[in-house]
DNA sequence: CGCGTATAGGTGTAGTTACACCCATATGCT
DNA sequence: AGCATATGGGTGTAACTACACCTATACGCG
C-alpha cells in the first residue's frame, strides 16, 4: 500500500507523528499530574540529572533549539529542581539539578514507570519494542538541521 | 533488552516521540518555507479541505483539544484560507476552506511531496511504512484521553 | 594590546498544545 | 412558558517549540 504519497493528510508521517505524540503527551501528563509536573519536565530534568552541562550541549544532546530549551528550564528553575549558574566560559550556563531536584525524580519516577507500563501493556511490550526501534533508526537516519546549519 | 523500565530517559516513549516529532517538523518545514506555511498548518488546512465541519468535529477527528484548534485555525483565516462562519446551531461554528485555500494547497502540495520523499528515501520505503503501521497500532489501541472525560 | 570574528545565551515574535473556567445557546422536563 | 442542565466555543494562563536578531564574552591574529 501507499505507492506513491499522493493523499497528504493520511500520508503524513509528520502528521501521524504529532498526533500520536499528542496522545502519548496527554497519557503520562495523567499519570504525572499527582505530582504536577508534565512528562516534558520530567524528561528534561532526567536528562539533565545525568550530569552537569552547558545549555548548549543539553540543547544538542535533546535536539532542541537553545532558545526552547532555556524557556523549558525556567519552570523547573523556579521550582528549585535545577540551578543555572555562569559557567567557566562566563558566556555559559551551567546546568546542574539540585537536592531538590534529584528528590523530585525519585517521587515522580512511580508515577513515571506506572504510565510507560500502562502504554507497554496497552501496545503489547513487542510493539512498543518496534516502535522504540523504528524511532531510533530514524533519528540515526535523518539529519539534525538543529539550531544553525553546519 | 529493556526487560523492565528503569531508566526513565532512554525507555520514555513519550521523550523518544517527542525528538522525532521535532526533528520531523524542522524537516518538513524547511521544505514548506518557501510557500510561508508550516507543516502544522497545512496539515490542518488538508484534514479541513475533506469538507464542511464544525469545530468540535474537525478537533474529534485530529484528536485536538477545540480551544487548540480554534487557536490553530486563527493563522489560516488570517490568510484567508478558511472560513469560520456561525452553523445551524448557533453556538458552532462550521469551518470550511476558502478558494483561497484550495490554491494554496495544491502551491504547496509539491513541497510537500519532496519533504515526504526525502524522508522515505532516507529511511527507506519500508521503514517508513512499518512507522506508519507502528503509529497506527498505537493509535488503535491507546485511548484518547481527549478534552473531557467520558 | 587591539581589532575582527566566532560563540553562548537571551529576547522578540509567532505558532502549537492543553486545562480550567466562562458565556451563550440549545434542550429537556415540568 | 420557565427553569435546570447540557453543550459549543472562547479566554486566561501556562508551557513547548523555533527562527531571527541582539548582546556580551572569548579567541585569534597582527
Amino acid at each position: 500500500m501507499s505507492a506513491a504519497p499522493s493523499v497528504p493528510n493520511f500520508g503524513c508521517t509528520c502528521a501521524r507523528m504529532r498526533k500520536l505524540t499528542r496522545r502519548l503527551t496527554r497519557i503520562y501528563d495523567a499519570h504525572l499530574a499527582a505530582q504536577a509536573i508534565k512528562v516534558t519536565q520530567y524528561s528534561l530534568l532526567a536528562n539533565a540529572a545525568a550530569g552537569e552541562r552547558t545549555l548548549s550541549e543539553l540543547a544538542a544532546e535533546l535536539e532542541m533549539d537553545r532558545s526552547t530549551l532555556s524557556r523549558n528550564l525556567a519552570p523547573l528553575a523556579a521550582q528549585g529542581w535545577v540551578e543555572i549558574s555562569v559557567g567557566a566560559d562566563s558566556r555559559s550556563r551551567s546546568i546542574s539539578v539540585t537536592a531538590a531536584g534529584r528528590r523530585k525524580l525519585k517521587a515522580v519516577l512511580p508515577l513515571w514507570r506506572k504510565a510507560q507500563c500502562e502504554i507497554e501493556s496497552l501496545l503489547g511490550t513487542k510493539s512498543v519494542g518496534t516502535l522504540h526501534q523504528d524511532i531510533e533508526h530514524a533519528l540515526a537516519a535523518l539529519p539534525m538541521l538543529s539550531g544553525k546549519r553546519a
